[in-house]
DNA sequence: CTGAAAGCGCTAACAG
DNA sequence: CTGTTAGCGCTTTCAG
């Protein structure tokens, strides 16, 4: 066990403590002699310092939160490899929070930046509403979000267009001849649903189509949520030929419910997802689906926070709209 | 930004520091009327306790390391949502730490312990030695491993016999009645690959079959080196018909080389991999793969760790070892 | 270039 | 039941 503190050192060493901590930090210069004496004396005690200390001090601890939803979902697992990937130059460590699916749970985990545990909290795709993320900023936590537009000067964030992405999977699904498109929507609450609900209906409107509330149906964004809308859905007879799951994970229901029932995909029901999550080009057929730049946005986001962390750099550009890409594969490309 | 210290509760609800103390921790008895004095001050103050302080008066920061060789890969990810299961109720929180496959990252976290910003390591399958874990345990650094058993009072462990579940594995192909089976490895100083190697040779030598060294090649654990590995076996012209890979991600890269070959799985090319990653049941056909109870593990573990990190109890029953199943699905089971 | 000393915010004796 | 006080191990003025 390392028990030695800086004292033991400074005085194996025959030092002041600051001069010790001079060494440790390379704050001031100290003269190469009694350097090499300290540092002698740090290796011989095998002395590491109390990160506790430090940090106390200091008023840093040198780690990220990151609460995501779902650690299992990869969708979540790389945009933590893009925080990963600036935080660990910049010497901060990362505190993974699995919220899983529950609001109470992100807020439950704001208490560490509320406490200090943390220095700044990155939200992915959060529950709360940009009400309650406000309110948090204001009160002085810093806090980034990845997966939202979020209009506050001290909120780094960054995050693609929703409605848009959903406006073009919808036309593409039109323009591959299907006239009722069915919708698995997420939780009720969550931004991400509505926007896409909302290009959903977009272009509906746009190719002069009608609106059918029937087609609609919550799946909570997982993969037993979407099997069970997608089953709702078709016990509804409206007789739909194609769906757009607001994520991979309910299209991945979607397929489960299909192998079930022999529909084949896309013949027989076309598939549409988002998130271009690490399983949709495994399966058969693949998953078309909507690439987010997951890794970059990780990466970016993390960048913007630390930066604020150690200037206070409000000025700078804080909000950042990257573009999604539909992919187009198997599952929804009509055969001729 | 909460600003105010316990200082400030005390001076505004009229009592010590140690009373609010007493309060937050409710470590000894106050009277109702201080008490609801100061949980008043506290609420108005919107007072957080200092984490930092805490733990530093206190040496204990509540928070667990765990290192895991990469966090998209499911079968770590599910690990960790089985530590978190137990961490979270005793109100521990976890770094999630990702080795990337490197061991010198693995070594590097150690810090992590070493500085007291963990009470504690987890390691999942890690690339350090037997030796160096030992080394560090016996600094007095209270670590727990998932996924490999190690000898030694201090070092909680879990783990699932790696020759047994390989000679199973070899088993069924030989009854599926493959006469040459290549072996994909992981990298070579992984105890892992080196035991999953001893119970494809056990088989072999059981059967009365010669083993061809030839049929060996190593993937490194990952799709790309999977991929490669068995595209050099291909090459050497051997006409083995079974690929036994040891873990999914390897698999995965078979799959991908066999698609690209038209190699059909499993009439010309049986593969069986382990760890009963998410994907291995999506794809088609489903891989043949070896399950361990993920969860189970990384709950169990934690728990021995916490235990010990409270109790000091070392006399305990310390190391677990849980059964794995062959799971056997399309990828291996020669059509009739 | 080096040392002395004042805390960071909290907990836990100890005394009352 | 409540208050006083001594640190936890470190960084950082301020003097010298």
């Amino acid at each position: 066990m390392n028990d030695s503190t800086i004292i033991d050192v400074a005085r194996r060493a025959k030092v002041s403590v600051a001069t010790v901590s001079r060494v440790l930090n390379s704050s001031s210069a100290v003269s190469p002699k009694t350097k090499t004496r300290v540092l002698k004396a740090i290796k011989e005690m095998n002395y590491t310092p109390n990160a506790m200390a430090k940090n106390l001090r200091s008023s840093k601890t040198m780690t990220l939160g990151v609460v995501v939803s779902d650690i299992l979902v990869s969708y979540y697992a790389e945009i933590i490899k893009g925080i990963e990937n600036t935080a660990i130059p910049f010497h901060y460590n990362i505190l993974i929070c699995d919220a899983q699916n529950r609001k109470e749970k992100e807020l439950e985990y704001m208490s560490l930046v509320k406490n200090r545990t943390v220095d700044g909290m990155i939200l992915v795709a959060p529950l709360l509403t940009n009400q309650e993320l406000i309110h948090l900023a204001e009160e002085g936590y810093p806090i980034g979000i990845v997966g939202r537009f979020i209009d506050h000067p001290n909120i780094p964030c960054i995050y693609t267009d929703n409605v848009k992405a959903s406006h073009e999977v919808v036309n593409h699904l039109i323009e591959e001849g299907h006239e009722k498109i069915a919708f698995l929507s997420g939780y009720a609450d969550a931004v991400d649903s509505y926007e896409r609900l909302e290009g959903y209906m977009k272009s509906l409107r746009d190719a002069g189509r009608p609106f059918i509330p029937e087609l609609i149906e919550n799946g909570n964004f997982n993969e037993t949520g979407g099997y069970d809308a997608f089953r709702r859905l078709l016990a509804k007879n409206i007789g739909f030929t194609a769906v757009f799951a607001a994520n991979d994970e309910m299209a991945l229901g979607v397929y489960k419910a299909c192998e079930e029932l022999s529909i084949e995909i896309p013949s027989q029901m076309a598939v549409v997802g988002v998130d271009n999550n690490r399983i949709s080009k495994y399966i058969s057929p693949k998953l078309s689906t909507v690439d987010q730049p997951k890794f970059t946005m990780g990466a970016l986001l993390a960048e913007k926070l630390i930066d604020q962390l150690n200037d206070n750099v409000y000025t700078d550009k804080m909000r950042f709209k990257v573009d999604s890409t539909l992919l187009i594969r198997g599952s929804s490309h009509r055969k001729k």
